[in-house]
DNA sequence: ATACATTGTGTAAATTTAACACAATGGTAC
DNA sequence: GTACCATTGTGTTAAATTTACACAATGTAT
């Protein structure tokens, strides 16, 4: 369980280094079975679960402090990045429960108060391989799952919110550009390209039409086909052009 | 000239009752003359113009900032405003020549420092009446005028790229909403509303097709006809429905 | 009264989107 | 080996939308 000390290691002169009442928060999605997935930690000494983000240095860009983040916290590297809304209310922060949390673990009303400042956060959306994630929780967070975007659990502050927020430009991203590089393998079919994009998009595709759209937009390659068993007609490979 | 004393009084207790290291930036569309204008301030004791813009209270959300500072400083009310993006990098405060403007205000070099804080901003987009606007400048800013989006003059810090960015989604919510209640007279003609179309979109549109979109869009009520010279037929007023 | 730039509306062509059809394939069941 | 069949690739038609063009009506200037 996260000892007060032990806070303080985690962030050394955080109010030396960081950018006091700023923070970035990353909404990661992920692609597994049919099902658009966050990735989330959960806290430490409670069932409640929170969105990977981190303070800004006072010498980074906010771009680069996500990028940070993402490398430290969960191992990601060249990544698809977007920044797509900041959140400012004044309720974000203290209307939540876990005031109770901070006073479970051992923090004084007045040092609690500091942890639990007004802060603006910068909500960026990442799009990233399901497998190649390695969370590592640190002192305030014991464990991480992905969840299902239409099953999430209960979260601190306005994640939700933000995730619900996320959700917006992602589908309409995924409407005007040929996204998921990052939520598919190297090589994929084209059913299942498409069941990722009516999995985003939340409704369905028509198959042959699907398909010609994908092909006559040029941005995928065709490559050999894949003989993997099922009693089904043998499709093509794709992967991302170039 | 601004004195050293006078901005203290401008921003009493700046660094109590604002958070640090934050602004939020105002792009101000308004529309003239076939034009697309955004309402700048011109710096005092400097050719600089800037973006329209401030702090944030400790106790205010993001949207409430902006809305204030639109207020107290531009007499705006109940207008269109939206936030559009973040901007976090590093050198936008600090590149800039101003650096030197500050030294001629009588500031020290330890002072200025303090007013060159890193900053990040949130920018805004509004669209306001051409004529409602009724700027007030105060001790740092000694003129404000209108300019064409297509020809700016040199600018503080990033903000002509903020400009430029925020025209970006601009055109877009032109593209799939029907905007520009604010930016037009209470009632206005057909093509009135096409020429604001065509100037923020930066291309022609056709005619009749213009006309037939409008009208089966149901946004827009027919009033009476205008006759008021010009030897062409009068043309229908509409204005925006309820 | 005539001329004419402008406005409102109608219609046809072109393009895009959606819906459906069918043949080919590769594995399974027998 | 052979018939079967879900799946895949592609083609074809219908519907809807977008674009281009045409024409009649109007109000003012000459």
């Amino acid at each position: 369980m996260l000892e007060k000390q032990s806070f303080e290691k985690l962030q050394p002169g955080r109010f030396d280094h960081y950018l006091p009442h700023l923070s970035i928060d990353c909404v990661i999605f992920g692609y597994h079975d049919g099902q658009l997935r966050v990735l989330l930690l959960k806290w430490t000494a409670s069932d409640l679960w929170s969105l990977i983000g981190g303070a800004v240095l006072k010498e980074e860009s906010l771009d680069h402090a996500a990028t940070r983040v993402l490398y430290k916290r969960v191992g990601l590297k060249d990544i698809f990045l977007r920044q797509f809304y900041t959140f400012g209310s004044v309720e974000r922060v203290r209307q939540s429960d876990y005031d109770t949390t901070f006073a479970k673990l051992g923090f004084s009303r007045e040092e609690s108060e500091q942890l639990l400042l007004r802060t603006i956060t910068v909500g960026y959306y990442t799009l990233v391989d399901y497998q190649k994630v390695d969370p590592k929780p640190d002192h305030r967070t014991e464990d991480f799952d992905w969840w299902d975007v239409r099953d999430l659990p209960k979260m601190v502050f306005d994640h939700r919110y933000i995730i619900e927020q996320a959700l917006v430009p992602l589908r309409h991203s995924f409407r005007y550009e040929y996204l998921g590089k990052n939520l598919l393998p190297e090589q994929f079919t084209m059913p299942e390209l498409q069941r990722l994009y009516e999995t985003i998009l939340d409704h369905p595709l028509e198959r042959s039409n699907f398909q010609k759209r994908m092909l006559a937009s040029g941005m995928f390659e065709r490559m050999g086909k894949r003989h993997n068993g099922g009693a089904h007609k043998s499709p093509f490979m794709y992967r991302f052009a170039e």
